[in-house]
DNA sequence: GCTATTATGGATTATAAATTCCATTTTTGA
DNA sequence: TCAAAAATGGAATTTATAATCCATAATAGC
């Protein structure tokens, strides 16, 4: 008996053209979701954003909560490779400032809308869809640990004092910055986001030695 | 020509009886927003809940938009009255690490879930919804001005260093805790509202002075 | 007590949204 | 080149949900 392909519908193969038009599908939905929420969003929405029929986006996704499970990965990894260039060398007190200045810019030109890619999915499906939290978990982990190296690479070239906890650091830092976006979100001006991030920061500073 | 209840619907007159309706009505719709957020809310499950019939819901408030709008004001006064006691009180370096500790163990209790009352209105509500985007605002301001209250006194006092600015450490003590309480319901653990209030406190506790 | 106002019951309507269906075209791989 | 598999078009169906309607009961204020 031969491997079935079971478990989450995975799709069976897809030509070229194909997986083109899955990805334009997702990237409409990832678009229309971080503009509009997922449930603001309506499938024919995403069809008429992607340029695609009904029949196109079911042959690809069994329902929506499927279309959203791919928008959940496309977010993380967009996020991710967006912040990579600055998370990669996020290894001096320089380095953080210049990630806090990056990201406050990117508010400022988006006009402080939208919040976190990542975070307003967590804050709409953490308690009503299992599977979607801990793929969000598990999004906020990778970028915790990107930040995490850099913060341990500065304490073990001694950068950072003894007692500095990298770990504990490098959470209470993304977490910083989820709680910014969403004020600045709110208050649609950056200062929650400045001000929060230039607290963490001036923390973490405080631990640092020549 | 006599000034006539036109702006925003003003609802008539409510009888005792009708006060109580109205206010089951909006409990009620409080409740299951916050656990299912606003579009996963239907009018019909805030029926159920409260025991109203539609006629009742639509009598009291025009279209859903009304609801969610009532719903707002009752948990943002639902928010500061349940922290007022605390609140009233934060304005010593003690008085911060309860709070810290009082909101943890609240956390604990939801089992992580939910988040913030407000804020998770917010992330919904923010992009979308402008009317109600600014009475979240609102609603995040008065709790802003609580905390600064307390370190605003702590300032006045001395206990606090000349330098410290006490309306930047309030907002970003909020901020940050907002960023703890998303990613708390994420994660479904404690641990990033701890070490992001445990990084705010050792800062504003650097300003403290005798 | 009587009348105007408010409150309620519950069926009904209208619409929006998710999903299905079947026919047709395009592509793949032997 | 030709059959199987994949991709597409677009209408049709079904279900969920917001909102309306009209009749009846309760209450307030005179």
């Amino acid at each position: 008996m031969e491997t079935k392909n079971d478990g989450p519908k995975q799709e069976q193969r897809l030509t070229k053209k194909g997986k083109e038009t899955r990805a334009r599908i997702v990237a409409a939905a990832a678009k229309l979701m971080f503009e509009r929420g997922v449930a603001g969003t309506t499938v024919e929405d995403v069809q008429r954003e992607a340029k695609v029929s009904a029949s196109q986006l079911y042959h690809y996704f069994q329902e929506k909560r499927e279309l959203v499970h791919a928008v959940i990965l496309f977010q993380t990894a967009q996020v991710l490779s967006a912040q990579e260039p600055l998370l990669s060398h996020l290894d001096s007190i320089d380095a953080l400032w210049s990630w806090r200045d990056a990201i406050v810019s990117l508010q400022v030109e988006r006009q402080c809308r939208g919040g976190c890619p990542i975070g307003s999915l967590a804050s709409e499906l953490a308690d009503s869809e299992p599977v979607a939290r801990a793929e969000l978990a598990s999004g906020f982990m990778k970028w915790e640990l990107a930040i995490r190296g850099g913060l341990i690479a500065m304490h073990e070239r001694g950068q950072l004092r003894g007692d500095a906890e990298p770990e504990r650091l490098a959470l209470a830092l993304l977490t910083a910055l989820q709680g910014g976006l969403l004020l600045t979100q709110v208050h649609r001006e950056t200062s929650p986001l400045e001000v929060v991030l230039d607290a963490m920061l001036a923390h973490i500073g405080s631990f640092a030695q020549s």
